[in-house]
DNA sequence: CGGGATCCGTTACGATACTG
DNA sequence: CAGTATCGTAACGGATCCCG
């Protein structure tokens, strides 16, 4: 029944921040947005703890962008239109965050679906884009990216759809060359094994190497 | 002495928010795209505490975001380069915020400096920008915008140019003719007073209309 | 076992008073 | 004007406990 702590001001932005400004809040809509997830997918992905974790689920979904889908017993948050709607903050939060110098002793995350909505966003960047479903495998995780001309998805984990190229990598070279720090040929030659599909493998490093090139 | 709370994970969105994610840290860094500011301006234009506007910008200038001039004796803190380039992260939050109902109990802020970096980024998006030097009176505050084809300026404060044109409007109607809740037009011919410099009007209300109408 | 709620020590925030 | 010092309150973080 606390009052919560907000600023109160007229302007746009502080009230983005009444609303996703509070610590975690933007780092739980990240996740989300690799896919539905349940409370302990959230909750091992991003190391919080469990009662800043039902609080802010609650607070975000009383502001409209996240929902509780109890659909078949098991409880499933998942973004609404609204929620999805940060996309842009989160792309722009990253571009800055990869001119930051990364953190002396980091702390790896319980799974990776941190990475879902940069890679869309990158993806998504890229001009002319194939139809092509891959599987890929990034250490012990597992994502569906569904490309089309039209749009492209990114979701966490294998969905039902038969992928056409099933690849794999590690995540610290994912990260690396996300952010540069090595070329796309670097990548696709030295880091990323092409498992299954291989008939598919220059449409897919193609569109890897774009989105890796692509200014963003 | 005590380490400063950190998400400490790989990720470029994590790193960002460990830098700019504390309370207040992207609203004062805000209030500096309108300009150099000294610690009383940002202290009554946002309502923020002494000493958490104290150490956040000190944490700021650790990060590198902003830096602290203190040529004439008077401590002048203003962006650097990097921080500089949280611009498009605010204007994100700014086009997020628009979309979210505003607080039913809101707080006037003490200056204006707040609609400096929200003006600069929708003229920005403006092509064929006319060459005009414009000083827009918004309540009890000034604003100086430089305006070329390559690129455009707005200053809190008059500024030693001599502007072009002299207008005088009021900070509600303003932010309703940014969001979107009157219309380009109804805002000009309504609530936009020409003080000075009648014979650029035309030049004038084109660029203010098309800075209102863009997509962003 | 997944999905939380409760408890409690620690840290951050916010208001005000005070100092160079 | 530009902060520091103090102190009460709210938020965070880790752990444990509870419930279906």
């Amino acid at each position: 029944m606390t009052a919560k702590r907000r600023y109160r001001l007229l302007c746009p932005i502080a009230r983005a921040l009444d609303v996703i400004g509070d610590r975690w809040a933007l780092l739980i809509v990240r996740d989300l947005h690799a896919g539905p997830a349940r409370f302990q997918d959230l909750e091992t992905g991003l190391g919080i703890a469990t009662n800043l974790l039902s609080t802010r689920l609650t607070e975000l979904t009383e502001a409209g962008l996240i929902e509780k889908s109890t659909d078949p017993g098991r409880a499933v948050y998942q973004l609404t239109e609204l929620g999805r709607r940060t996309d842009s903050v989160l792309w722009e939060l990253s571009r800055f965050g990869s001119q930051l110098d990364p953190d002396p002793d980091p702390r790896e995350p319980g799974n990776l679906r941190t990475i879902a909505l940069p890679l869309r966003l990158m993806l998504q960047a890229v001009p002319n884009r194939p139809n092509l479903v891959v599987r890929l495998l990034v250490d012990d995780d597992s994502f569906t990216i569904t490309s089309s001309t039209d749009d492209v998805d990114v979701e966490y984990g294998d969905t039902s759809t038969e992928p056409d190229l099933t690849a794999r990598t590690d995540y610290e070279r994912f990260l690396d060359a996300g952010e540069g720090r090595i070329s796309p040929d670097e990548f696709a030659t030295q880091y990323l094994d092409i498992i299954d599909g291989a008939d598919h493998t220059d449409t897919f490093l193609a569109l890897i190497g774009a989105a890796i090139t692509h200014p963003g």
